[in-house]
DNA sequence: AATAAAGTTAAAGTTAACTTTAACTATATA
DNA sequence: TATATAGTTAAAGTTAACTTTAACTTTATT
């Protein structure tokens, strides 16, 4: 039970290696909606940290900031609509079997790279067979 | 043995669902380098499109264009220095480790997206729940 | 209490990745 | 053979995702 609970704006930045401007960024476009102080200044919660976190990790795949928005949604609905929750929820299971795909193209991605590397053995082998005919 | 060895333009971006204007952009980045018939118009081979699609998943990854230069700079090096393709091949060794640590990470994600979905379900038995109390 | 360091907003600026446009050429079809 | 369809280049335009700037306020340090 250390570390810490809230973190400033700066202290979040250096964590999660963005830049504050960045973060603002991110609030301004309602990915995050940190709390203030008394004198303005934005406060992070863990919580707050967590979505961050998420949202580099969206990005990371690929993902755009809208696309986020809307996954990132999903925990917010506020709305107790049995119509829209059920709606909320096609919505997770398609994101989830589009994770599933990812998955399989990251094999791909990996099969293609480690063709490279390979070739690239091979090159360094046929020079240093060359090397012992001359 | 069925399928097309050369395509055109339009032909290949239908394939890959991009536009050819994409296409076009993709070789003005030097990312690829199609062969042209005599009236000057682009033939693209089967290697072309593999390349093609080589560039559209790294870009799924959330690869820079840049990035994905380099990365299949790889396959193209005409180089025949040791050093030279020393150094590609631990670039190679980087890469394949950063598509590893992409792969836990998407296993977070798909995570994170559970859990929403877990909390969304929840909600739905809460609410039906709560109907029966009525 | 003064001053430096960090935070705030709004607006303008930047860059990557395309897309669109315009003016022209090549190829396929009636 | 005419004409529609597809392709070509160069240049300008667009959008997402930031970054920078400027003018000001709050908080921390001496």
């Amino acid at each position: 039970m250390d570390e810490k609970n809230h973190y400033s704006i700066s202290e979040l930045a250096s964590m999660l290696e963005i830049s504050p401007s960045t973060i603002r960024f991110y609030e301004e476009k309602k990915l995050i909606d940190p709390e203030r102080t008394s004198g303005n200044q934005r406060i992070y919660t863990r919580k707050d940290r967590a979505r961050l976190k998420l949202i580099l990790r969206g990005k990371r795949f690929g993902f755009s900031l809208d696309e986020i928005a809307e996954i990132i949604g999903l925990a917010d609905v506020e709305v107790n609509e049995v119509s829209q929750i059920e709606k909320s929820l096609a919505y997770t299971d398609k994101r989830i079997a589009e994770i599933r795909a990812r998955r399989s193209e990251l094999d791909l991605l990996e099969t293609d790279m480690i063709a490279m590397k390979d070739n690239l053995v091979k090159r360094l082998e046929e020079i240093s067979a060359g090397q012992n005919e001359v």
